[in-house]
DNA sequence: GGATTTAAGTTACTCTCAGTAAGTAACGCA
DNA sequence: TGCGTTACTTACTGAGAGTAACTTAAATCC
């Protein structure tokens, strides 16, 4: 969607906005996946058909930018992984799935990934913990049902929402980094340890 | 360590090197704890009483820096907790142990930990993975160890090594952005996940 | 012991990029 | 038909990474 005949300065002709924000964080996406984590602003607006001072009016800042594509990242996880897990009956195996499924999407959606972590130096730079914050919700309300279920305190809930999300995005940026081992092997792993524990049963 | 007294250009008095790279890692760690994660290779050089290129022929690029960096944080940790882990018998307790002194040295380097995170936007910024690396080899020693004297594979070690390596760094930075609860007791929560698994025994 | 090469700094530059100010043309309302 | 408003562009500013050019002391050579 690159700029085919470069728009003269004032007003477009028809009403219309020339592009949304959606579209915007469209282009972004589509730019970070091909050229990778270092692209800059000119570059999305190039790659969206615009020029910067657009995508700052849509979007906002680059910290701006990278938590609107870490929402939309995070959200794409729930979705794709949450299909596996809720409402599925819970198992060893259903984990599996799940974690197999995170660490496809993270390998799919790499660049973003990197790009949505490396975000910002300030101190919003949290930006990893920002896709997590996204992801841990569903997943803190997931495993607080399952402890209820077992009859067991809900309360560390948080915690392991946490702890699990952490696990399994540093597994999934290793793994890509390095993949000798396949989605199911290392997905079947990562369920192992978080079902059975350390020490095993 | 500031500068007192600025220095001419040319060779200065006295054959030997004004700082070795160790001084300026050492004056890099202190203005990052000092004015946060943000600071430039100039700030850095400012404390180190000494000018930009000197830090570039020292250490090299930015990213090289946070690499430099990352495996000295790795090394405190490590440090720090192995005397936790290793040679003691293997018990939830002293997982939880384990985990605790984890999340007080992250706390304490909490900046350094932000700075080599987000270190540098190319390639090579999976920073975050080479605190991980770092800190993954020894724990996965260790766990192989477990496993054997359990009498179990240790194949799994490496994948399980990132894991909680990953569910350890994730809930550190996530518990000093809002410390409600205390490090003993996410360390808790942490190794009961860790050592039952998720749906408790 | 002076001339010359090498070593170890600083100053001053370039280049890229985030963010913003100023300029321009179409729309839309009186 | 004129004038404010809207929605763009171009052109700037400032900061910071990385480097080139310059400066002076030490070390080497005769």
């Amino acid at each position: 969607m690159a700029t085919t005949n470069p728009r003269r300065p004032g007003r477009p002709v028809g009403g219309q906005l020339v592009v949304d924000r959606d579209t915007v964080l469209d282009a972004a996406e589509r730019v970070i996946a091909r050229e990778g984590a270092g692209v800059s602003i000119d570059d999305i607006a190039l790659e969206a058909g615009v020029t910067k001072p657009i995508v700052y009016d849509r979007v906002g800042s680059r910290s701006e930018l990278a938590d609107a594509l870490a929402e939309r990242l995070a959200d794409r996880l729930v979705q794709a992984a949450g299909d596996s897990l809720i409402g599925t009956p819970i198992s060893q195996a259903a984990l599996a799935k799940f974690f197999e499924t995170n660490l496809l999407t993270v390998k799919e959606h790499r660049e973003l990934f990197l790009y949505v972590s490396g975000g910002a130096t300030d101190q919003t730079a949290t930006g990893r913990l920002k896709v997590a914050e996204r992801s841990t919700g569903p997943m803190a309300l997931a495993i607080a049902e399952w402890r209820r279920g077992f009859g067991q305190d809900p309360g560390v809930a948080d915690t392991w929402a946490v702890a699990v999300v952490g696990a399994l995005q540093m597994t999934a940026i290793w793994w890509t980094a390095h993949d000798e081992l396949s989605a199911t092997e290392v997905a079947a792993n990562l369920a192992d340890l978080l079902w059975n524990g350390l020490p095993g049963r």
